[in-house]
DNA sequence: CTTGACATGGCAAACGTTTGCCGTTACAAT
DNA sequence: ATTGTAACGGCAAACGTTTGCCATGTCAAG
């Protein structure tokens, strides 16, 4: 039922070349006057291009892959978001694949992905993995989304947790704290590590004293951040601040200081990472940094795209910062709070502010 | 580069045609030694389908297009894992198109969707809308998601928000309330007038007068909430329990009961609606109805695929009805939260688990 | 022995594009 | 007048499938 090239050309008086030449602006030559026709009655017969024959012919499709381990997740989302927004300039188009880890659904998916042949692949992996899924699609040009391993390789894309860690620990410093105790994430991943690191850079920095006393590793939940502030509390010399490597911990850790009857931020600051939803509509609301989901989705399909049509092989490993973002939970000396803190969490706006790129 | 069907038939010494019918399981017979000497051959050659190219022959191509308006919501994410995942079980696969409400990145991506020539649509909207986009696709099945609008229409999915606020109220009445108050959505929105009708409906079931003194509109947003229950609060005869229309809201009147010195539950017991990951991680956890999204995204599929195959007209409207989860907010007496509580919000388990459907 | 039905399999057209190749014309340079 | 170059346009092949149609062989019923 759709119109055909063969009846658009039909009837500008052509023939379905030149009019195919009209419509893609190639680099063979057609007359000025006759593309226009043809253009104006594209326009007018309501013609479409059919994408599926042009990509059978073109072994190109202008779609890209893209696999993320849960769409249920407060940060996927956003990374899509990011990807799809960039694509959509460029005209690129995607598909979402959801594994949910489960092997056996990805390497379905990913022979669905072949069998349609999209021209690229966007992963976006919270864990590590084996290299096997990658090899399937190995000829075709792969870029990784890392949120919480951090990857040297060319191709990927991943957050500087070492600098979002120094933020935080930064803005306590500077507010006057010499005690400031850490609740890291669990061993094994990069994520842990990286913002243990920022930790301690950042008390070298202001020649404070790291003490392993101050340091306890939760498992990202929020219980783990109660019972690792409850221990910091009950010592004899309790911080007076305390940065957790997550949000939900972060809250944990709030929890805890209040059922101490400490008051936060004037008794006890802490801040968080990762710039949660809750983190804005908590009480108190929680100084945290940002995780630059949409910043790290844009980037990765820059480089996807680069790859795709500046015909490079690889493209350098993108890191991308997060920045601080001062909430209530360690700054506000009184201790009321304006109801005017408690705007709504992703406005358009906020997508793209609050993140910078490097890289 | 990849394996053809031409490559496959002439290893197995055989033609296309033999080649495709054994792969397709077509109607026309095909010897069964053949057959397997075929499939087998295939497994170990890695012969993939080109789909692009079966798409053009076949003009199906078992893709549906999935559009939302905003994948940066907490809902939409759970209402295309619905979709996704019962689409994949019949092999289905799905392409999803964030609008966010811009009509020309709508219409481009839905002439993108044709152009794809994929065999139906699943619209997920929360904002009532015109046709005019649906025209272009009306050659195309065409389902509707509704979270915020009821719809009598056929082909559509959406919540029994009546049924949802009786719950609500229900659950309160029997703990010995008799002063409800309830703090609505906007006008405009079907989901406000519907539970807004659940609150009425459940006051009659229960011999309670209504009154208009403990009804007050609010914007979905948490300061409405805390300005309405702060209202509510001020009256002589203050109301000892409040039902908000959404979950922020009812954070809102928690933090507004707990400013004038009055404890939820004790003194105040709290219900929202919709149980967002910000009902089981406040403080009190807060007793809410589910929105079923994940529910209403199979639903959907399943209209769809039933459309799609069964060579329906129409399907009949989908009505999915949510369940109450009991937290702290509503019932436990005592006053100490048991850290227990303090779980994972969305684990695979709990998509499915709360939701029943009905129609 | 004839006929019809059925199982099996191949030929080739078709799906709607893009593009290499060739032909024609116009025009400038020699 | 001849040649070279560029502009413009059409023909037809190709992309990898599916499927209508036809051909052959087999076998049972008449």
């Amino acid at each position: 039922m759709p119109v055909t090239l063969h009846e658009l050309a039909r009837a500008a008086g052509v023939s379905v070349a030149t009019a195919s030449r009209a419509l893609t602006g190639s680099s063979h030559p057609v007359n000025e006057a006759t593309k226009q026709r043809i253009l104006t009655l594209a326009e007018t017969m309501g013609y479409k291009p059919n994408l599926i024959a042009r990509g059978l012919r073109t072994e190109r499709t202008a779609t890209v892959g893209i696999i993320v381990d849960s769409i249920v997740s407060p940060f996927t989302p956003l990374i899509i978001r990011g990807i799809q927004d960039y694509l959509q300039e460029y005209h690129y188009f995607s598909v979402i694949i959801n594994t949910d880890r489960d092997p056996a659904f990805e390497s379905r998916a990913i022979d669905d992905l072949i069998g349609r042949s999209i021209d690229g692949v966007v992963h976006v992996e919270s864990r590590m993995r084996g290299a096997n899924a990658v090899l399937d699609l190995a000829s075709k040009p792969y870029v990784f989304v890392h949120r919480l391993f951090s990857r040297d390789d060319r191709n990927s894309v991943s957050v500087d947790d070492n600098y979002g860690a120094c933020l935080a620990v930064d803005h306590l410093a500077q507010l006057g704290h010499r005690r400031i105790a850490y609740i890291g994430g669990p061993g094994g991943w990069d994520a842990s590590a990286n913002r243990l690191a920022g930790y301690k850079d950042a008390l070298a920095k202001w020649d404070l004293e790291y003490s392993a006393d101050l340091v306890r590793e939760g498992n990202w939940e929020l219980q783990s951040g109660f019972a690792s502030a409850r221990y910091f509390l009950r010592e004899t010399q309790r911080p007076t601040a305390i940065f957790a490597a997550n949000d939900l911990m972060a809250l944990g850790a709030i929890y805890a200081s209040q059922d101490a009857g400490l008051h936060v931020p004037d008794d006890v600051a802490v801040v968080g990472y990762d710039d949660r939803e809750i983190a804005a509509l908590s009480r108190p609301t929680i100084t945290t940094v940002t995780l630059p989901c949409y910043s790290m989705g844009q980037a990765s399909a820059r480089l996807l795209l680069d790859l795709l049509n500046k015909n490079t092989e690889s493209s350098p490993a993108v890191v991308i910062r997060g920045t601080l973002i001062v909430r209530e939970s360690s700054g506000d000396p009184a201790g009321r709070i304006p109801l005017e803190h408690y705007r709504s969490h992703t406005t358009p706006q906020r997508l793209l502010a609050d993140e910078s790129v490097k890289g």
